[in-house]
DNA sequence: GTGGTTGCAAACCCTTTGCACGGCA
DNA sequence: TGCCGTGCAAAGGGTTTGCAACCAC
């Protein structure tokens, strides 16, 4: 067994789901797809890799790794979902027209954020995440 | 005319948009609504002013709008958008069960962002537009 | 006058759901 | 063995589209 399958194994076992072919082949394609896949672009991958698992599982089973925060939703308005493997703290740029979404990373800004919000308490609201969504361009 | 209402023919002529009913309408119920509203919503309330304007005229119209730059669509993961009549830079505060996203303005935060944004450059990128996706609960 | 807008309704497409079968623990 | 997970296919529901009639400019 590949670390990759070891670390994928423990991912989904640490959380106490039940370890199967299609939770690993499904985990596996959000991570090495990497850049916010669509559904559609996982459904494509798993089946690469075996065809028989359903669509209907698929859409499930990344629904259950949302709700065990294995995995991310990508907050997009636009009637498709995208799914987030990384689960540190990170950043978003958008570009709208080409909806090409990058990761962006940056130790500074994070303390900057959770330095402010320690010392800026909102009323009635308690943090748990925090996330920048930044709009623009991409420049070649 | 009421001062609301050269407001909104200002808003939408100034973009060198027509002015028809429908479309006033449509920009008045994203303000009046205020908290972010579903285009369910909007249509709702349109109907209560106007019950001749259509649907589809309502999904096209709110599009053209947010292609003007005359409201924005909110970031939201789930099949279902929402707009926001509030142009100028604020952030978002949601809670994830509830659906509900409250605004969070903060002069000193944007002050912060944009500083650092100057400071610190993305290759590769420009910038246009920042804002913060807050996730956690409400506390009463 | 005329090109952009609207109304209508069907089509789209992503996502969800229900249920019987199958397989991990 | 028991229960959770899976496959299949149909239903669901928000959004988009095409086109003829209409109307701001």
């Amino acid at each position: 067994m590949k670390d990759k399958d070891i670390n994928i194994t423990n991912k989904i076992r640490d959380k106490g789901l039940k370890l199967t072919t299609q939770r690993m082949i499904i985990l596996e394609a959000v991570y090495d797809l990497g850049n916010h896949p669509t559904t559609d672009e996982v459904v494509r991958y798993v089946r690469t890799k075996n065809p028989a698992i359903s669509q209907g599982t698929i859409y499930k089973t990344l629904e259950i790794f949302v709700k065990n925060k294995i995995i991310s939703k990508v907050e997009k308005a636009g009637g498709v979902f995208r799914y987030d493997g990384v689960t540190q703290m990170h950043h978003h740029l958008f570009e709208e027209e080409s909806e090409r979404i990058d990761d962006y990373y940056n130790e500074e800004l994070n303390d900057l954020l959770i330095d402010f919000f320690d010392k800026n308490k909102i009323p009635g609201f308690q943090v748990h995440h925090i996330k920048l969504n930044i709009k623009g361009e991409f420049k070649n």
